[in-house]
DNA sequence: CAATTAAACCGAAACGATTCAATCATGGCT
DNA sequence: AGCCATGATTGAATCGTTTCGGTTTAATTG
């Protein structure tokens, strides 16, 4: 039923060989065959078999993507920007979700690895580090996204943790508040700690007070249970800051079943700018993270390694995030 | 640099062929052989080349799951579903996102042809169904997502929208609403229509008035927008019921903004039960649709078709929605 | 003990493309 | 006319597996 190459040529009265040609290298075969060909293609309902291709050429022409939650709006978009890059370069982007699961990142890293893509683009959890090692060895290309490689042998696309908290506690500032609550995740979580350290680090040079509060997940409901304890605080916060989107909507849920107001009473901003953020019941001020943009520079950069090899230089790319000001901030009024 | 089977067979001093069957069928080769091939591709850090075997054995153990849009949960959920069987059946999951498209819609159905994917899960747009009729000439097996197939050649796996509109309307109904806005999207969109045609329905029975509102796209700004227009009419509806969770969302803020109560002034409810709604800053009351299980259903059906060729029989099978009851609904106070 | 049978194993051929050295045409130049 | 350079075309070898008819080995039977 499917045909090949072979009968392409037959059917054109050609070589094999110039079949090839006309699909690799159009400029070596003459005018009048191309239009044999092309026929014959078109009669034939031909298309090239992508296993026997990649066998023989020795390139698949395949890179991964390998997200940890396709649940979470940040990652679709990055698959978003990787997945239309590599459309355009015509690379094929095989996108796998590993549900934060080791065990299926793992497995899906094996598969990866029979497919032979070459090139890899990974959000790592911490034992996933292991799996990028064996890609190393075999010399496959990773990049990491959303996460900074330490070493320079190893590129990186990732987002600048510490400016996003530092311009968050700095614009409440300038907003004349002095009384801030911070609500942040888990610091074993990089993107954490490094905001915590870009708002303790503003605080000081603004000369503003911040009152800690710890989630253990980064999900709205954990926002929810603890804008409790930020209303029961004795200390007077004007402004609640949260480390991530889905947090702030909790916190927000909460503040408005308690009859405070937003953003009279309270200043709120989040984190990541996710779609819901601007559609929430009051929009929400939030650190934008240009997740389509990172997704796309980084399949262009491991595809510019793939194809450039050994004189490819690795790069560590670190984008600034930006404040995006909507309806849950306002100056404070006495 | 990358080893093959042959490697593995000289170091394990063993033929070939039995290399290939201790990787495909391990009973048929001696406890003793078994070890050393075991030994000897653990030695060689072995993993077979995807491609050469597709290529050989004819069956690319791949199928292609194609979305019009990554970036809605209901999608993302139905990859999940769909990926997670995949796996356990160890088969790959190609999946592409059309964006809403028909030339990325069609450019991705050429590159899984190319990769002779041997089942495809879709949601075809309009445009798609003659991409899909190439499919089909190829004998490639194609299961419809959330649209049911007309044609009893064909699987299917859908939605009851004319029972998820009923039932939503016939729950207001038992509240004591008498008087309910719908909002639409376009009728063009086989779901908007069917849901629509329930909801009707189910006015008659009830004996509820309906009144109509309509929106061009199902986003959370269209939302807000047609709440004006509610506010303005001036036929006294107590009850909103929206297709989409996304504009309902847009109804909510554009209410409160107005000073209303939900659910005292108006009841609200959407449709898709999307993992926002749970969170919103009133939950949600919404119609939920299992689309982790339509995805891993999909999945499975395709599977069976693949492996069980001809006696394969086909199947529409139609979930029946779920109503989910949260804050945003209430009875009717006088 | 010879004959029979089943279990393991072997290894050449094939899958559908790409590659590359070799051949063929064509036209320009002395 | 003869020679060369250039551009097109050819077709056999190859990529890493699976497949399958044939061979070897060991155990069972009469």
């Amino acid at each position: 039923m499917a045909n090949s190459i072979r009968d392409v040529a037959s059917r054109a009265q050609v070589a094999v060989g110039t079949v090839s040609n006309f699909l690799n290298r159009p400029d070596r075969v003459a005018e009048a065959t191309r239009k044999k060909i092309e026929s014959a293609i078109a009669d034939l309902n031909f298309v090239p078999n992508a296993s026997a291709r990649h066998l023989r050429s020795g390139s698949s022409r395949t890179i991964g993507l390998l997200v940890p939650d396709i649940t979470n709006p940040f990652f679709t978009e990055v698959a978003r920007g990787a997945g239309d890059t590599a459309s355009e370069n015509d690379y094929t982007l095989l996108l796998c979700n590993s549900d934060e699961d080791p065990k299926k990142e793992e497995r899906h890293l094996k598969v990866l690895i029979e497919q032979r893509i070459c090139g890899l683009l990974i959000t790592p959890s911490f034992e996933g580090l292991a799996g990028v090692a064996e890609l190393n060895r075999r010399n496959i290309p990773t990049t990491f996204i959303d996460r900074k490689a330490e070493s320079l042998e190893q590129s990186s696309v990732s987002m600048d943790d510490f400016y996003g908290g530092k311009s968050a506690v700095k614009y409440l500032a300038s907003l004349g508040h002095t009384s801030i609550a911070w609500v942040n995740g888990p610091l074993s979580i990089a993107q954490c700690a490094s905001r915590e350290a870009g708002v303790m680090d503003s605080a000081k040079e603004q000369n503003v007070k911040i009152n800690k509060f710890q989630v253990n997940q980064m999900r709205s409901q954990n926002g929810y249970e603890v804008a409790k304890n930020i209303l029961e605080s004795t200390s007077q916060v004007t402004a609640i800051f949260c480390a991530n989107d889905l947090v702030a909507l909790g916190v927000l849920r909460a503040l408005l079943e308690n009859g405070k107001k937003i953003p009279t009473d309270y200043a709120l901003i989040g984190y990541d700018d996710i779609g819901f953020s601007a559609s929430a019941s009051i929009p929400l001020t939030s650190i934008a993270q240009p997740a389509y943009k990172l997704g796309a520079l980084a399949a262009q950069m491991i595809i510019n390694e793939v194809e450039n090899g050994k004189k490819f230089k690795h790069e560590q790319i670190v984008f600034k995030p930006e404040l995006v000001i909507r309806a849950s901030t306002q100056a404070l009024r006495k």
